[in-house]
DNA sequence: TTTAATCCCAAGCATTTCGCTTGGTTATCC
DNA sequence: GGATAACCAAGCGAAATGCTTGGGATTAAA
């Protein structure tokens, strides 16, 4: 049934998925002090260089502050709970649109479908969008420790 | 501020944007005998070759049925109401996951973060789904008379 | 004051994916 | 039997992705 297999599309890039989960380990340390690159990136095992620049995308975009120099490293700009999943998927991804048609309001929108596929577009980020600016990391260190203790119990 | 222009990610492809736009097409003349890929093509002023490739896809997946030969063309295989965005847009892009790690449940998820981040991408693909699942094409086709009526008045 | 740790920055680059195009074959109506 | 269509497989240039490389500049600790 299912055939050829295709990418998974209406897919994040690595950007936003490795950006999410450092942020996440920044958020589970946070009032610790700065964490370097490389004990993020060893924790996730990825590119040390690679986090790098997601790191840098996030600062240029206000999520994290840095302290250079040996004993530095990267910190939360500001409180968890002040954090969304949507500034950070935004600042690495950029917009959450399925189509650019929503964007920019330039598309050839043919005169006998008067763009009503534009419509479906919309909601399906609206509803991307309400997801993604409703979680914060606060909720996500929460989460996490729920999950743990649940493994506890077992 | 902005910087960098990104592309715009967790975006369709065309496959999904052309061929829902032609799956609207064929709903609007719903009942009306087949309709050739060429006047289809035409009207969305995009390549007949490769919309082919599109509905070759939809008609193996039982979304569209076709007839040969001269005076053929294609035709939805049953009721607009009875076909989804979801069942269309999951035929041409495949599943509308933001992270594999939601269908292979093979990930490296790490100690540390057991896998909070699987939760946010669990909670975006459940919104997608609710959204694209939940619009008919018979939808598309009343709001599109509604857009029309709208215009009218004006 | 050196040295090691760290952030910072720009460019390059192999691979994959996308968005088609090309060039046919087969079926059906007139 | 000729025109009109659907069917099918392969190829292919351009762009994006997911890094790597190779340097700096800044600062804490020795």
């Amino acid at each position: 049934m299912l055939g050829i297999k295709r990418g998974e599309i209406m897919k994040l890039s690595t950007r936003g998925r490795y950006g999410l989960k450092a942020m996440f380990q920044l958020a589970l340390h946070h009032g610790e002090g700065p964490i370097s690159l490389k004990i993020v990136a060893d924790k996730q095992s990825l590119s040390e260089n690679y986090l790098e620049q997601l790191f840098s995308t996030l600062k240029k975009d206000g999520l994290l502050d840095s302290v250079r120099g040996a004993q530095g490293g990267y910190l939360l700009s500001r409180d968890p709970n002040e954090i969304t999943v949507g500034q950070i998927l935004r600042s690495l991804e950029g917009n959450m649109a399925p189509s650019d048609c929503i964007v920019d309001n330039e598309f050839g929108c043919s005169r006998e479908d008067s763009c009503v596929t534009r419509l479906v577009w919309i909601k399906i980020k609206d509803s991307i969008d309400e997801v993604i600016d409703s979680i914060t990391l606060q909720d996500m260190v929460e989460d996490d420790k729920k999950m743990k203790n649940g493994e506890e119990k077992q």
